[in-house]
DNA sequence: CCCTTGACCAAAC
DNA sequence: GGTTTGGCCAAGG
């Protein structure tokens, strides 16, 4: 199991629905908190990865200056997996990502 | 309990 | 524009 941080983490972000991305610190906000690092702490142990099968969407979450940021399978990976979804990327930055954000 | 480690952030240079 | 610096918070050793 995990921590009940992670468990609100994990649970906000499910609701983050395809071709929509949120921040680190916009899902730490979402769930009350400032600790947008611990966010990506529970990001990397991720138990529930989106392409082993599980719900939570890790790929969608991104870095609040509109970089893509790190992933833990590759951030090559991340980068196809949001543009399979529609989403622009140019040089590892999202493009008008301002308009792909989802509101909590 | 102290110390280290990060898929981070904002300000400063 | 980029890079560095200090701060942030939860987890794990």
């Amino acid at each position: 199991m995990t921590s009940p941080f992670y468990n609100k983490v994990y649970s906000a972000l499910r609701k983050v629905p395809r071709g929509k991305l949120t921040t680190y610190r916009n899902l730490a906000h979402s769930i009350k908190s400032k600790a947008y690092r611990a966010v990506g702490t529970a990001m990397n142990k991720n138990p529930y990865s989106f392409a082993d099968g599980g719900d939570v969407p890790c790929h969608r979450v991104v870095n609040s200056n509109g970089k893509v940021g790190k992933f833990a399978s590759g951030t090559e990976n991340k980068i196809n997996l949001l543009k399979r979804e529609g989403i622009p990327i140019k040089d590892g930055k999202i493009e008008r990502f301002e308009e792909f954000l989802y509101k909590f």
